[in-house]
DNA sequence: ATATCTGCAAATCATTTGCGAAACC
DNA sequence: GGTTTCGCAAATGATTTGCAGATAT
C-alpha cells in the first residue's frame, strides 16, 4: 500500500500543515482543498482545482476556492503563475527557485532550476543599476523530433489572451 | 525642429509604414493610433493608449483601440505583454531579442539584452529535449541605495492581481 | 460600389465581494 | 459564543462583440 503525497495514514497533507502551522483556522473545504494541492504535482488552475476538489466533496464552491487560493498565496504557502492564457496557475512554494518550460504544442509545464541562470539574473540586474528582487524565466519549446498535430486556433470569445494559449 | 519619431513632416509614422506594407486598410483611427504607438517609448497599456489617442482626437473609442491592438499583433507588428497588473501592454516588435527589468517600486520597465542568456536558454531548452520557440525573462528589482518610500497596497476591487503590480 | 471599420452598448470571462447562514476555536 | 468562513448570487474590471451607420479602396 502506498500513501498518496496527500495525508500520511488519514492524516494531515503537508500543505494542511503548514496552514496549521501559520495559525489558519481548519475548515473542512481548507483542509480538502490542501489535500488537492498536496496531491497535484502540476501547475492547476482555479477551475481545476474546484474540479478536483468537488470530485472528492461536492459541497464545496468555486468562491471558497478563490478565497483560499489567495489566502495561502498571501500565507506564502502557494505561488501564483502565468503562464498566458488568461487563467492564474497555482504551485506550492518551496523547491528552490526554479524556471518553467512550457510545451507549445501541449501546454505541459515542466520545471527546471539553472544554477548558471540565477547568477547571471543578478548580474544583469547590478549591471541596470539594481539589486535583484525576483525573476523569472519562461521557455516556450517544443519536442524535438516530431511534427505537431496542428492544433486548431480557439480564440474563445470574452477576455483571456496572452502571449500564449495553455492546455 | 526636430521632427516626432512619428513621423517625418506631416509624413507618415514607422507604423503607419509597417501597416500599410502589410495591406491594412488606412483609417484615421488607425492611423492616429499607429502615430501614438510610433512616438511612444514605453510599455503603454490600451487604458493609456486610449488616454493618449484621445488626447489627439476625442474621437476614438476605446473598442477601436482594443481592435487596433489585437490587429497590430496579429500582423506581427505589436508585441503583448504581461508584467503583472492584469493589463496587457504592447510594444512595437523590432530591436531583437530582449528582456525586461521591472522597477517593483515605480513599475517602469527598463528593457535589456543579453547574448549569454540567449545561448543559456536555448542550451537549458535543449538539455530538456526541446527545440527552444520562444523564451521570455523579467527581472524584478529595486533602484540600489534608497530607502523605498513605503507604497500602500492598492488592492482594488474586481478581477485583475499577478505577480507583482504595475505603475 | 462594397467589403471593412467604427461606436456604442451589451456580452463574456476570470475573479472578487456582500450577506445571511454555518462552522471553528 | 463570538469571530471567521462558506455558499450564493450579484458586482467588477479587462476585453470582446453584434449591429447599424460611416469609410477606405
Amino acid at each position: 500500500m502506498d500513501t498518496p503525497a496527500s495525508a500520511d495514514r488519514e492524516g494531515i497533507s503537508r500543505i494542511e500543515r503548514l496552514c496549521i502551522d501559520r495559525g489558519l483556522k481548519m475548515t473542512g473545504q481548507r483542509r480538502l482543498i490542501a489535500r488537492v494541492l498536496s496531491d497535484s504535482a502540476d501547475h492547476p488552475d482555479v477551475e481545476e482545482l474546484y474540479r478536483r476538489a468537488h470530485a472528492r466533496d461536492s459541497h464545496i464552491s468555486i468562491a471558497t476556492v478563490y478565497r483560499t487560493v489567495r489566502l495561502l498565496e498571501e500565507k506564502g504557502i502557494l505561488e501564483r503563475r502565468d503562464f498566458g492564457g488568461g487563467r492564474a496557475r497555482y504551485e506550492p512554494t518551496e523547491h528552490g527557485h526554479h524556471h518553467h518550460l512550457i510545451d507549445v504544442d501541449t501546454g505541459k509545464v515542466i520545471e527546471f532550476a539553472d544554477e548558471r541562470h540565477e547568477a547571471l539574473a543578478k548580474e544583469i540586474a547590478a549591471r541596470l543599476g539594481f539589486e535583484l528582487v525576483d525573476h523569472r524565466l519562461e521557455l516556450f519549446g517544443r519536442r524535438f523530433p516530431e511534427a505537431k498535430p496542428a492544433a486548431p486556433a480557439p480564440r474563445r470569445g470574452g477576455r483571456a489572451r496572452n502571449g500564449r494559449d495553455q492546455a
